[in-house]
DNA sequence: TAAATAAATTGACGATGGTCAAATCGAACA
DNA sequence: TGTTCGATTTGACCATCGTCAATTTATTTA
């Protein structure tokens, strides 16, 4: 792990640039402070863990710049990744509002300055600030929302289909905002690892790619994906969605 | 929906058996009053739907007696049997806590009667009771934490496999507790329904069935289990589980 | 009890997608 | 520039599992 520097990015939470985007937008100033107290800025090289699946809970985590990624996986080595974490996203809130260690791992996928809030903090500020937990609740809460619905994906959907939604949920959250017409969008993931978001294997992944460029519904260079027409993804996964 | 009616089980919030078993635990008399005055309570017979995907949220569901099952379905008609609810449990708080639309529906496997508390109550409990809010924090982190095992599980066993988790769960949820030695158990569910907790079809819920009566892992007869060695069934999720 | 309806099982078949191995591509580096 | 290492792709194979239809078994109703 790359040592604390302090020195570079926001010096505190008071001039942080992405705390608007946090559950932290809720903090008066006397708890800005008390943040800012129990908080550490840490940096992580790509392929760096940030926390594993069982380590006992650190505390929360603020990214403010880079990429990480959020994996579960299994005695026989198979994994899912479950989440992309970019700046503005926490991290970790799901074990510490648990109470439980770690059921997912976290490892930076890209250079990646992360502020650890302790344990005690965060519990301090959840406990004297309701606001707070319910901005915790709702955040938890869509996101129980959303693993239900892959669940379902999951069960019923061809890795085609999950894989148009995939391309669909990338570019609505990191792309450029088009609804419709031709896209060009830089994957944000490597093969294999678009391939674990889906829950299926890097042939695969592969083959779905060649069979989907060979149907003219996009093209792919290395990690850039051009999509003449929005639209055909959606029917890829709504067959029977409305124009 | 069968008629409200108050001159059966507890009358209030106060005398109510399950109340401690739920996240009500945590008020005191004056919330209990306001909680009880948002309250009405209603029964269901098995088979009517208590609320639809897609429906606003009415508020927060507290299961008294029987029991219901949480389902998910997409266009095509597919579906996924995702929880199921029995007393004590409640109903229908993700959406609350989301802020959202029901984005599953619930429906009756059993007669049933369940306190509907509006979302007004509710909201004014949680914004005045900060330990309510961690509760809540606390369920649904944790529910987030299953479902993304799920996810998982889903991924990367075997249909034989995720089964045999699924029969240990609910003999450990609403069966003897007995770690090991033979265990004689009553589904819950039928074959359809057990099919769609597992994601997968009746048929090769059936088959399944079959193939561990034949390997001597298991018998069935109609809804009873009978297990030889409960020890087994975690070999046939967990290959590498140490004994 | 018999008839009707629904649930569960079985059979046959094929498609999807996983596995393993080999080949190819591409980036980093000496 | 050539080499090396990892990522990606391709090929070959086939197991698992879904689909559809038919049958058997339960359950409900008349």
């Amino acid at each position: 792990m790359a040592d604390q520097n302090p020195d570079q990015g926001s010096l505190n939470c008071f001039t942080c640039q992405t705390r608007d985007r946090t559950e932290w937008c809720v903090l008066d100033d006397a708890e800005l402070e008390l943040l800012n107290k129990g908080r550490v800025t840490k940096e992580y090289l790509p392929g760096e863990v940030i926390f594993h699946e069982g380590d006992p809970c650190r505390g929360v985590f603020c990214l403010e710049t880079g990429m990480v990624g959020v994996r579960k996986t299994d005695a026989d080595g198979n994994s899912v990744l479950l989440y992309l974490v970019t700046p503005g996203d926490t991290l970790g809130y799901r074990a510490m509002l648990a109470g439980e260690d770690y059921r997912a791992s976290a490892e930076a996928l890209e250079p990646t300055r992360i502020c650890v809030i302790n344990v005690p903090t965060v519990r301090s500020l959840l406990e004297h600030n309701p606001a707070l937990g319910l901005r915790y609740l709702k955040r938890v809460s869509m996101s129980l929302g959303n693993a239900e619905e892959k669940i379902l994906h999951n069960a019923t959907l061809s890795v085609r289909a999950r894989f148009a939604h995939l391309l669909l949920v990338l570019i609505d959250k990191y792309g450029e905002k088009s609804t419709n017409g031709p896209t060009e969008f830089e994957l944000p993931l490597s093969r294999h690892d678009l391939a674990s978001m889906i829950g299926t294997t890097p042939e695969s992944m592969s083959r779905t790619i060649k069979k989907m460029e060979s149907d003219g519904v996009a093209r792919f260079t290395g990690r850039i994906v051009y999509i003449p027409e929005i639209e055909t993804l959606v029917q890829e996964f709504e067959p029977d969605h409305f124009v």
